[in-house]
DNA sequence: CTCGTGACTTACG
DNA sequence: ACGTAAGCCACGA
């Protein structure tokens, strides 16, 4: 199983309304490679998990990457850029308020593995 | 193997 | 608060 996988794995167990970081992410995934959990979401298909040769079969492949923020609160990145409109609109449709760019009830909101 | 590249984190100034 | 530097690890060239 590739690493990116593996990750996308983990991002899939959170559930909606619920945020986790990538330090989180990767300590469940028993790595420090915190970097490396932000490049396999980068490169995160987001709806196509496409296995070699197999398509997605109508399953829900949905990876909620947008539930993976910073350790600080703050958002990180989506779909390439940083603080984007996009993440935040879809995290407060989910319940989660946005203060400043950055998670408000952190504590509360925060999904431990 | 070495190098460059990150949607990171922590520590300092 | 903000910028920098260093540490970190997977991945592709």
């Amino acid at each position: 199983m590739r690493f990116e996988k593996r990750v996308w794995q983990k991002c899939r167990l959170i559930p909606k309304g619920k945020v986790s970081s990538y330090k989180e992410l990767a300590k469940a995934l028993k790595t420090k490679a915190y970097r490396a959990v932000g490049n396999a979401l980068k490169k995160n298909p987001y709806g196509a998990w496409q296995t070699k040769g197999k398509s997605c079969r109508r399953q829900r492949c949905f990876v909620p990457c947008h539930r993976v923020i910073c350790s600080d609160g703050s958002l990180g990145g989506y779909q390439g850029k940083l603080n984007s409109k996009k993440k935040i609109q879809l995290l407060k449709k989910e319940g989660i308020k946005i203060k400043n760019k950055k998670i408000a009830d952190f504590e509360k909101k925060f999904f431990r593995f």
